[in-house]
DNA sequence: ATGGCGAATGCAATTCGA
């Protein structure tokens, strides 16, 4: 079984490449972030006639997340809400950024990290505050059920410094700053892995990189889609890589998709 | 990088992404 996650800055834009890529590569459940398409304007068809079951959490022009999966997922959750207290959520299920549904006793969480645009920004405040949600939420679901977790999407944090083309200079930047990491860090504490990681120890892989100077060309990137697992699950994994084909097309999505195989 | 590119909105120029 092939799981996948891709960033693909809109679905409307990109529906073509992800519907070859996904019969090119046989994948079973696809992940997508920033979809950026109300739910009655996804261009779900096309998909569906593909033979997936799709469930979908989008707003107007920013954000979305999807789902896509061969078998129907059971128990699907939309948004921190659907799981977490209001008083705790607060707001922060204006802005679509998680889904969730169950296969296999998996849960796959489906999630879209805030950007955070630069470390002096009130949405670097936002970004942190929605970790911290984030966290309650995987507590909740690693406590209260007896599935394994699957954890993935664009996080918006290169955890180390091997995961971006030129980490000096980085230190206070967006995406790489030690508060940013440290959170994500406390979150994979919870008892989750990088599965990337147990197969590729090596830098110079990413999963993003700029539209603009080249980024791609001269492989100026940032690894910051990932795929974590809980214990059973990494046993069970037999490879976890990303795609940077689709990053080299006419008129690309500037994140990479990133594959998890079963 | 006040930069550069791409998408959405809405139909020009601005906001946002990372």
């Amino acid at each position: 079984m092939k799981i996948a996650t891709w960033n693909v800055n809109s679905i409307r834009t990109r529906q073509e490449q992800v519907k070859q890529w996904l019969i090119d590569n046989n994948i079973d459940v696809i992940c997508l972030q920033e979809t950026k398409v109300i739910d009655a304007d996804f261009p779900l068809e096309g998909f569906q006639d593909l033979g997936y079951h799709t469930y979908i959490y989008g707003q107007k022009a920013y954000n979305g997340v999807a789902i896509f999966s061969r078998q129907p997922l059971e128990n699907v959750k939309y948004g921190f809400g659907d799981i977490l207290p209001s008083d705790l959520v607060n707001d922060f299920d204006e802005q679509k950024r998680v889904i969730s549904g169950v296969i296999n006793n998996i849960r796959i969480v489906n999630l879209y990290v805030p950007n955070g645009n630069s470390i002096e920004s009130e949405k670097y405040q936002y970004k942190l505050a929605w970790l911290d949600l984030l966290k309650q939420y995987l507590t909740v679901l690693k406590q209260e059920n007896s599935e394994e977790l699957l954890v993935c999407g664009d996080f918006n944090i290169a955890l180390e410094d091997r995961d971006i083309y030129k980490a000096i200079g980085k230190e206070n930047h967006i995406m790489a700053s030690q508060v940013e990491r440290e959170s994500l860090r406390s979150i994979l504490n919870l008892g989750l892995t990088d599965i990337f990681r147990k197969f590729t120890p090596e830098g110079n892989f990413y999963s993003w990189w700029d539209y603009r100077q080249g980024g791609f060309t001269k492989n100026r990137g940032w690894r910051i889609d990932h795929i974590y697992l809980t214990d059973e699950l990494v046993k069970k994994a037999l490879n976890c890589y990303i795609d940077i084909n689709p990053r080299k097309l006419t008129q690309p999505s500037d994140h990479a998709p990133v594959i998890c195989e079963f």
